[in-house]
This record gives structure tokens, sequence and C-alpha cells, in this order.
DNA sequence: TGGTTTTTCCAAAACGTTTTGGTTAGTTAG
DNA sequence: CTAACTAACCAAAACGTTTTGGAAAAACCA
């Protein structure tokens, strides 16, 4: 059924190998021949099977990414951002994201790291939200697989990497929020499992100590990155008998429910309370009031991770094995700006 | 570098062909050299060349979609359920999801699909966003390559598909605000080449001639399904001399782009006027207040898709090649409920 | 004219599996 | 004892390309 490079060769009356290196360009192949050959594919509508490809040339020509899943409510926009910045580079290079689903840190996350790698099923692999402790780290570098992640682990070892300074916007971030007026400010974190949940926190503890202002471990709360955890999170801060007058979120989602809960305790966020969170997801401007958040522009940090995986795949040298990007804070309508 | 069958035969002093069948359960294979063969590959880190495997057995061993993207600001949250809804379907099958990027009805979109058909990239693709004369359903089905759709097109030949009855949704929900006492009732849509906004148009027409309200084109706005054309168009018709009094999306965030119009225009949402939207996405439970919506669940559509196109794979008969699904109108604070 | 170089084609091997079609030794039944 | 059957292994072919290493004819130069 599908044309394969021996019709395109019967049909001419050549050998197999003069069509493959009159398509691929090799200069030993007359030019004439040459246009008789792409004249012939395309009339019989030829395309290399690309398994036959990947074999001999050993390149799957794809990227492989796990998408940390946890069942059917699963919309954070972060990864559809994330998601279309891979997909949107490796066109632009001809490849393929290859996309699977598993829980993060399970035996079936596990699983399909390994059956990918052992099968050569991708070229390289991206990670997110990495671990303090990450397996996947240790694991790929040991098995010397191309790899790269978006943020550190606490490694001694550590993936290629980007890394946005979530430390200095905290620190950033707190005061600004000081810089407002405020004393009393909350944090709702996520898991200490994850080395965004530990930059972060530093970054919030640094503020507070730049400003002079004691730690108070009541004003910690922790959720688990999604938008309802955060809005828990913040009912049980706003409960406080001297509850916060402001609210930084991990991530966007996490601030966004703590907005939410806010509300519903009749509280005017930018005027009663200052809310702000991390990550400068679509969502965070179209808040009511608009959210102040420090920017980190996940299309365009995603297509740098393609690049550089890209590059580890061709054994090229790395410019840069570790690039830390300085974040921008965006001073919006939820922090009274 | 990665171990091969032949390192397992040379390491038991077996054929290649009786680790292979040792390994697939072939019963001409003695049970005692199974196990030998089993503990070797496991200790050897054996696991077959994935690519080898497909150029044999013919199948990738994957399913296509190729993600509608327009750019940096790609993050509607029904594609990262959707994704998450394939990805969870194809994992627990030991399939992969490929998935590109291209913009909708674009020669990049044209030149992806063709490439993934020719070189049997993938074994089966999932549509969604369908439009009224889809060359994809028409190239596919020529190609007698596997597809199945999320909705239908105009054609006279259609992919398998599943599809939400979004017109009776529609009328339904126009029913739902004339029953709030609305008579001004307008409603944000899409391109007409997209056959959901043929169907969603339609329905609210219908619900218009049930309640004999006569249709007025200047209620009629349109967007691009995203957040801001919904909050441009709204702010149109707010602007208008007999402004609605209630506003429909043709999905979710249009409708969440209009709440956002309505704010800003003094107007009390659920008071002073009514938004409602379409998909169920969870963002449309955040809003302030929650948004009436028509509930399609996301996630397990995909799933039955996958299940589907799987099915079309291995030649097995559809149970249904065309499933219809009734919605669900979920009424919230948007509307009044 | 003869030797050397260049052009342009091609057979075979390679990639790593799975499947086909045997072969051989041991066992069983008449 | 002999013929038939079964168990359990194996070489070769297959999948569809790309690459290696020639071979042969034409062109060039002394």
């Amino acid at each position: 059924m599908p044309i394969s490079i021996r019709d395109v060769a019967r049909q001419l009356n050549l050998s197999i190998t003069t069509v493959s290196r009159a398509l691929d360009g090799y200069d030993d192949v007359a030019e004439e021949t040459r246009q008789r050959v792409i004249a012939a594919a395309r009339e019989l509508g030829y395309a290399p099977s690309h398994t036959a490809r990947q074999l001999r040339r050993q390149r799957a020509d794809a990227i492989g990414y796990i998408l940390p899943t946890s069942g059917p409510r699963f919309s954070d926009p972060f990864f559809s951002e994330f998601i279309a910045g891979l997909g949107d580079e490796a066109t632009s290079r001809d490849l393929d994201i290859l996309v699977s689903t598993a829980p993060p840190d399970s035996a079936a996350e596990r699983q399909l790291y390994e059956r990918w790698v052992r099968s050569r099923r991708v070229d390289g692999i991206v990670l997110s939200r990495m671990r303090a402790y990450d397996w996947r780290v240790k694991y790929l570098l040991k098995s010397h697989f191309p790899v790269v992640a978006l943020g550190h682990t606490l490694l001694a070892e550590d993936a290629p990497q980007i890394e946005i300074n979530a430390r200095a916007g905290f620190a950033h971030l707190v005061q600004h929020l000081v810089e407002r007026g405020h004393r009393r400010i909350a944090y709702i974190g996520a898991s200490s499992d994850l080395t965004l949940q530990v930059d972060r926190l530093a970054g919030y503890r640094d503020g507070l100590a730049t400003a002079q202002i004691p730690f108070d471990a009541s004003w910690i709360e922790q959720g688990d990155l999604t938008r309802p955890s955060g809005y828990q999170a913040a009912l049980r801060l706003l409960n406080l008998s001297e509850p916060p007058t402001a609210i930084i979120g991990v991530n966007d989602l996490t601030a966004l429910g703590a907005m939410h809960a806010a509300h519903e305790h009749g509280l005017v966020v930018g005027r009663d309370i200052a809310v702000a969170g991390y990550d400068g997801i679509e969502d965070s401007e179209h808040a009511q009031p608009p959210l102040t958040t420090i920017n980190s522009s996940v299309y365009s940090l995603a297509r740098r991770l393609v690049k550089m995986v890209c590059a580890i795949v061709a054994n090229e040298p790395l410019a840069e094995p570790r690039t830390l990007i300085e974040p921008e804070l965006i001073v919006r309508g939820s922090t009274g700006g």
C-alpha cells in the first residue's frame, strides 16, 4: 500500500541506492538523474519510511516529555504553554514531541522513562517540575542519555538546565509588598520534594530578613500547585486570629485560588489584601484584578530547552550548560498596582 | 552501547531467534530456557529496540495529535485536559502520543499530516477543532488512514467521531436564559469555517425561535475562541444602544473574556447581566461568579477517542462509528443561579 | 595509444528485531 | 525395530531505508 523506495527504483529502472542517494543530495548522482528521481518520487507520493530511517541512522527524531498528570482535572495552563513551545521548536527542526503521561514520582513514571531510554524511543528528554533528589536526573545521567531540565535539583551532579532565579525573584516580590506597607506576608508553597518550593521559600525568607520582619511559621501553608489547594490554604490563612495582609502563592494557580478565597471572605484584592503569584501564565492577566506575578516566559523557555537538548544529541558543546535567568516582576492590581 | 538481542544470545549461547521467541512467549521454547533468557535480559538491561520492532511489525505504537497553536500565548486549558486524556489512555495501552504543532489550516499543518501519513510515523490520528469542509478528513479518509474526530464536518463522508449535541445544548442554554427573564440574548461565536460554530449558532437560533424571540443580527459577534477576543466582542455588544442582558460565548474562554468586559463596564455578572459558555473547563468553576456552562468532559472524551482509533488500527469493527452525546447544562452564578 | 582520473551508477552490508520454514534428537506407538 | 510424531532449537529472510566499497565507462593527459 504505501510506496516504497523499490517502487520508485523500479519505475526508473535504477537501483534503490541511486534513488536514495539522489533524494538525499549525494553528489555522485547525475543532475539529470536526480531530477528524474525527484519527479518520480513526487508523482508516486513516495516518502521515506520514518521507521526504516530511524533504524538505519540510529535516530528517533523525537524529543520526549512526560506530562505529570494526576487525572481528569489536569488543566494547568503552564503545561499547554510549555508543550506549545516544545512543539513549535521541535517542528521548526522537523522533529516531533513524544508525549506520555504519568503521575509524578510513581512506578508508572519510572517504567516510562526506562522504556524510552532502553528502547531508544526518543533522542532526548526534557524534564520539568524538578525534585530536590530527582531520580530521573540520576538515572538519565547515569545512562548517558541526553537530557535537559527546567530548573535544578540539589544533586551533586545535575542535568544541563535553564533556571529562573526564583529565589531572587521572591525576595524582590516580598520587597515589593513591604514597600506597599505589608508586614504580615503569608506564603502558600508546595511539597518540599520540589526544588521550586525550596528556592521560592528561601527567597520569601530572604525578603523577610532583608525587611527585618521575623519569620512566622503560622504564615506558611502548603498546597499542591493547583488552584483548589491554593483556595483551601488561603481560607486557613484568612481564618487566623491575625490574618496576613498579603499572600504569595508558589505559582500563579495557587495565587488565583487564594484570590478566590479572599473574595469569598469579603476582601477586596488589591485594597484589603494583596495577592501575588509566580509564572506569568496568561490567566494571571485576566484575573480580577490582574495578578501581580513574576514572569517566566514558559513558551520561550520550552523552545530553548529543545534547542539545548538537540545540541546535546548532536554532540555539540553547550554554550551554557546552566543558564540562570533573572525574572521580571510584573506589578498589577492584585497588589494595589 | 545499548544492549541488543545479540548480546543476550551470545551470553546464553543461544540463537537470537530463541531469545526473541522466549521473550515473546512462544510455546516452542522450553520453560527452563525461557527463564534463563528472561533472567539474562534483565541482568543485562536489555529492552528491544522500539525502532526495529516498529519496522518489522509495521507498527509505530503511537497516536498522533497536532495541536492547533498560534504562538506563545497558547494557554487554552481545553488542550491540556485533552492531551492528558489522550496520554492517559495511550499509556494504559503502552502507546505514546506524538504531538506536533501547527497553525490551523496552514501549509505547515498540511505538510505535517502528510509527513506523518506517508512515513507511517503514527498508527492513527486524533482530530479536533473540526472545520466544516475539513481537508484533513478528506485527505485521511482518502489515504485509508486510521482517524477519529472530536466533532463532525459537513462533508458527505466523515471520520468516525464523537460528537456532543451542541445544537441541542445551546437551545437549552437559551431556554435557561429565557426562563431567567432574558429577551436580549447575544452570542459571541467563532469562525464559520468551524463546525462547532455552525452547530452552536444553529442551537442559539433554535432557542430564540422556540422562545419566539426574533433573531437580531446585531446580537451576533465573532471571536476566535480565545479570552481576549471574547473580551473585545463583549465590549462591542455592551456599547450597543440597546445592549443585551445576556451573552453566550461559543466556548468558556470566550465567555470568560465577556465576563471581564462586563465587569469593566460596571456590570455585576449574574445580576445586571448573564453570561454563559460551553466546554466546562476547570476555569469556568473558578470564575467570579462561577460560569454557567455546558459540560463536555474533555478528558474522558479524549480517552474514548484513543480507544476508538486503536480499534480502527486493530481492524476491529467500531461499536458506534458516530457517537452523539447529550450535554449537561451546569447552572452557576453567572446566570443568577 | 595507453595509463590515469573522474563520473555515475550498483550490489551488498548494515541497522535490530520478528517470523518463516526447517532440522535434529528424543519419544512413542504399532 | 521402525516409522511417525513431538519438542526445542536454529539459519535465513523479512521489514525499508542508508552507507560502504566497488565496477565500468567516459574523459583527460602525456
